[in-house]
DNA sequence: TCTAAAATTAGAACTATTCTAAATAGAGGG
DNA sequence: CCCTCTATTTAGAATAGTTCTAATTTTAGA
């Protein structure tokens, strides 16, 4: 089972899907979406930065981060932190979910929320809006030397 | 209900609890332990270093951090992360738990693991080491203006 | 073509933390 | 009590990741 299969969008397709959240698609924001709504496996910054290097004439740092907020913003991305790291992580998936770090691989897995049940009924006191969570552990498949 | 009561330590007290776990009980850690491991309700490096200031003729930054990661690895503090912020805070809550901010106030709550169920059968793929969990939300009792 | 607004850029600034190397303190032996 | 050894503390430099600033470039539209 795969993790994510993200179909790779044509450059059209990221036009429009920047359109329609009301996002100018300039040059350099399509060769970022090339890469974070696509290939990118939870990028960081330095990552998105490293593959448009090699894609794109030249693309400033802050324009990486400026492009990440604009598309957060626009609902397009989600960024999120996690304790292991200082780093922060873009994630096209926007289904709400949780994520698993892979402590062999370093890797993030996105788990279906649906899949995990947390009663929080204790929480008569609070109004919960949202919630995170997320799980440390490696594959069983895996087998250590 | 409170969120923990943590009765305030004596000098003698700390001392004893630092010789326990090996760590040696100099003035600045003591300082240090009377606010984290007393009155601090998870503080981050800057609070403790306010505290301390307060209360000891002079401190260096560095010793905070010194003594956050040897009270950290002598098991006496737990240190987490959270995606709203880029601060380490520190807990002397040493049973598991899981947080809740509070959005109003910005401070952190402490909830009992055992006050939730995460059903985590899904994950036949995977061993959990460990699970974070962190909920956003506010007190039912606030009333907004 | 002109203008105004939007986007990009390089580099400075900033925040939180860690590192470095020197100074100090404390324990134990003589 | 003095010496030495090690642990601890310290100030400040360095680092990592991100944001800010102000100048420049691009773009859209009149």
């Amino acid at each position: 089972m795969k993790n994510k299969v993200q179909a790779c969008l044509t450059k059209d397709d990221i036009v429009d899907s920047l359109k329609n959240v009301g996002v100018n698609p300039t040059a350099q924001r399509i060769a970022i979406c090339q890469f974070v709504l696509c290939q990118g496996d939870h990028p960081t910054a330095d990552e998105i930065k490293t593959w448009v290097d090699q894609h794109f004439p030249k693309l400033s740092l802050a324009t990486i981060y400026n492009t990440l907020k604009t598309l957060t913003d626009a609902g397009v991305l989600r960024e999120y932190k996690f304790p292991h790291s200082g780093k922060s992580f873009y994630d096209n998936n926007l289904v709400d979910h949780y994520h698993l770090l892979d402590e062999e691989s370093g890797k993030l897995i996105d788990i279906d929320s649906k899949s995990i049940n947390v009663s929080k009924g204790f929480l008569k006191e609070f109004t919960v809006n949202k919630m995170d969570v997320i799980f440390y552990g490696k594959h069983k498949s895996q087998v250590d030397g």
